[in-house]
DNA sequence: ACATTTATGTCAGCCATATTGACATATTTT
DNA sequence: AAAATATGTCAATATGGCTGACATAAATGT
């Protein structure tokens, strides 16, 4: 990880500083919410970082990351319902999903009511991996809670839930909530 | 963005449902924190979601985004800085910043005591984009608030500085809060 | 029964953004 | 004078997106 040591320099004599009201209050509107904004690359960035590492030595990506663990959340799950949650193209999706299953991470299973269904499973290789990251990022957020208190995890819970675009808000929440009932994959 | 209807019949009838101590929790240690890591995944989409879309009638990206982001709040930064924070190569930076400079949103003046550096400044027509994206994620941010309450800027200010790095935290929290005495600088 | 729509896959090519390695130039430091 | 530093650049490569076109099988509607 890199380490934020920008040159105390930076606001060395003679360098130009801003004009007293800032640019933004005067002229633009509201002030930005510069802290959550800068945090929330800081914090994300970190936060994907972990599994990055991982994924890095097996070959794979964070593309590979979103794929399978959206899979082994959602074991059964159509390949249409996995493109409108990563929001790419079955093309784009195609390639990763195809390394994927060639490598025995994921197997896809025709349909039951509807044969053209390719319906996706994680394969306990592919659970075991999914879980292994899984956990990584758990650490980091249970490091996290631990130094805020018991009521960080509803709070965190609130303000990342209030941060998605409210017409699709509903959506992921019965995405969350139905994943935890799950079952355990049967490709019978 | 997509909306995330995942068919209802994902869990089917007949489907098992996972036993009460998961599988999980029985096998590979500490349960994940499935909704955490699943609501910053859809946060932090819809978050960058917002920029993206004006960023591509530009014809810029993500990238550019974020080095005009820096540049924006931190007037005078060497491109070294940058590379820490952004965590690329300065081949990777070097295409996007001359982008930005040709085009006229970022000029680069020679550092006064040495005279090796180029530091990065924001042209007036870059501050002025960079303001209209973070005006984007403000208000996202502002209306998350809004429906949350008042602690909730101050809860997730603990949240996501937790969620960083320990050996970074210090750093990003620096560079925060000069960038915001850079807006508005006391008078000296 | 036939036509249409749906779910998925695939081929081919393009673009954006990242990488590594090697090398160049100017400037500061030793 | 030599070494280290700050930056830039060339060349090649990889990943993960994209669009467009087309193919196949199965379900659905008339």
């Amino acid at each position: 990880m890199a380490d934020i040591n920008v040159s105390a320099k930076i606001a060395a004599p003679g360098v130009a500083e801003r004009p007293a009201g800032s640019a933004a209050s005067a002229a633009g509107g509201p002030e930005p919410i510069w802290d959550i904004i800068e945090l929330l690359f800081f914090a994300y960035r970190d936060f994907v970082g972990d599994p990055d590492e991982v994924l890095s030595k097996l070959g794979f990506g964070r593309a590979h990351h979103r794929v399978l663990h959206f899979v082994n959340r959602n074991p059964g799950m159509k390949v249409a319902d996995l493109l409108d949650i990563l929001n790419i193209t079955k093309q784009s999706l195609g390639r990763v999903l195809k390394q994927l299953v060639d490598q025995g991470y994921v197997l896809q299973k025709e349909g039951a009511q509807d044969r053209r269904q390719r319906l996706l499973y994680a394969t306990p290789k592919g659970e075991a991996l999914s879980l292994k990251l899984a956990h990584l990022q758990t650490q980091r957020i249970t490091r996290a809670f631990g130094e805020l208190g018991p009521a960080a995890h509803e709070a965190a819970r609130r303000f990342l839930t209030a941060m998605i675009d409210t017409d699709n808000r509903e959506g992921v929440l019965r995405l969350i909530a139905r994943a935890d009932r799950m079952a355990k994959p049967e490709p019978k």
